[in-house]
DNA sequence: ACTTATGCATAAGAAAATTATGTATATATT
DNA sequence: AATATATACATAATTTTCTTATGCATAAGT
């Protein structure tokens, strides 16, 4: 992965918006999600997805749900109030830091 | 720092863009640029900034000139010719990293 | 039968920061 | 004159956040 690198210390807000706009999903359905959306650019490893999610969790901003579909787990997750509230702070945050970094390498972009 | 979780992997390139920008810099200068550039959203340390350099010039893609003014030490770094070839991938690199992170958190940007 | 996809998880290690600390000189403030 | 802030470098200890490797299990494709 290329850019695999550079996405540290973002995952979680990627995490928090792709819950906010989905509804709720699970692992894996993330993974593919972020592929997706990124047509490949970034992919999210497992090894640091599931910790992530745990870690969510236990902070109170994700609430899980376990079921079975063809004979398999899933476990679906989804925001808390609190984490509807939080998504929304970490989502400034990047959004200004995204910003902040255009300013930095690409002076001329500007955002419509 | 509100954002400086978010920078993590995107420093080198900075720093490698500034020098290309300013043909040479010494490392505080390094940090108030980039306070500047970004109205006080990002402040790097120096505790990750020195090493940086440190590594940069070890791995080949820096040059350092050391000098004194009003009595004080000033190490100039500037880009080595390794370090204007690598200059342009990373910033490639990290311009496709933003737009997928503006993809991901935000699809309805554009870039002009 | 074998490989790929789906789905979870964790441990070991590496990378890249933060925080704390240290040294030293110059300038501004009280 | 004393003190604080700014300038300028550096490194060690720690933490955060990943990657890589490994493991388990079922389903679907070849």
């Amino acid at each position: 992965m290329a850019n695999s690198k550079l996405y540290k210390g973002s995952l979680n807000t990627i995490i928090l918006k792709l819950l906010e706009e989905q509804g709720k999903m699970y692992g894996y359905e993330i993974t593919q999600k972020v592929k997706s959306l990124t047509k490949g650019e970034l992919s999210i490893t497992e090894g640091a997805l599931y910790p992530a999610l745990h870690k969510l969790e236990a902070e109170g901003l994700l609430d899980v749900e376990v079921t079975k579909v063809d004979n398999r787990l899933r476990k679906y997750y989804k925001l808390t109030e609190a984490g509807e509230k939080e998504t929304v702070n970490r989502l400034a945050e990047l959004e200004e830091f995204i910003r902040s970094m255009q300013n930095l390498v690409n002076p001329d972009w500007r955002i419509q």
